[in-house]
DNA sequence: ACGCTAAATGATAACTGTTACTGATTATAA
DNA sequence: TTATAATCAGTAACAGTTATCATTTAGCGT
């Protein structure tokens, strides 16, 4: 399970070494469909690397951005999450417990936006991060009920 | 100057108040029209309040925005920044120099949110946050020259 | 005007997320 | 296999922010 689709080779083209460790990393931000914190993937990684530490989970993590295999999402309070996709999208986020959901809406927004960028006059615009955020379907139950 | 457009009444009539402190905090966010971080507010305050202590300045400005009369900006990573204007609005964001500037492009934008909000099923979608990264003028042209 | 009291303050400790350092391991190439 | 530089675990340091607590003070009743 969780094929890393075939980033351990990625990386190792890239001059990196395939460490036990880093492969554990990717293979946890590959197989999670959501949008995991650093201390989260930490958690998942400890199920088969259980001595590993949180700095080389940091450091793998950061690493695989830089490479460009992964994003940081640092919206929002509190800790960055990361996010297997990169290929830019827009999110939505809960005020209440911070999960967070891809939404596929960039179709639709692209020429507004486009539009959009030309306001900041001047500027070399390289990237855009729309989110939502309200409450998700399962705290905005539970806020109905109380 | 800088008049703080009768906030310091209003905090007073939410059953706060109104210190000098306070007051300080109040004036230099309306008085300033970018985006400071708390630790550039409490700059601007000790120009009048020399003594003012930093938790004080983050106390008010969470204040202020709990009051409904402040947003912070918690895009990016370091520093949230904060902004005296409340209605929602976009953002260009320097990744050099972490300036932002204000895009007022909301009226051209608000058709295609509305459609893309649709996307996102069963939440109750409060705000959204728009914003633009990239080079502000300044830093892409130094950027040029080396 | 004067004192009372809860709210707010200054100083500082604690806390969280993240990065930097250091000596020990270890993946890879020769 | 051996050499060596990348990576590791462990931990200290760091930045931004919040909490604590003894002291001050704004705003109210008198
Ligand atoms: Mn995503
Ligand atoms: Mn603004
Ligand atoms: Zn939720
Ligand atoms: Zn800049």
């Amino acid at each position: 399970m969780a094929g890393n689709n075939g980033l351990s080779e990625k990386v190792h083209e890239r001059g990196g070494r395939m460490t036990r460790q880093c492969r554990a990393v990717l293979d946890a931000l590959a197989s999670v469909d959501m949008h995991p914190t650093a201390a989260e993937v930490y958690e998942i990684v400890r199920e088969t690397v259980p001595d590993i530490s949180q700095g080389t989970v940091y450091r793998n993590l950061r690493r695989l951005v830089e490479l460009g295999y992964a994003q940081e999402l640092d919206y929002g309070p509190g800790a960055s999450h990361f996010d297997a996709s990169v290929e830019s999208h827009c999110h939505a986020r809960c005020t209440n417990c911070s999960k967070i959901i891809d939404l596929d809406i960039d179709s639709s927004l692209a020429p507004c936006l486009k539009e959009a960028q030309a306001a900041a006059k001047g500027w070399q615009i390289s990237d855009q991060r729309i989110e939502f955020e309200g409450l998700c379907p399962e705290c905005s139950e539970v806020n109905k009920s109380e």
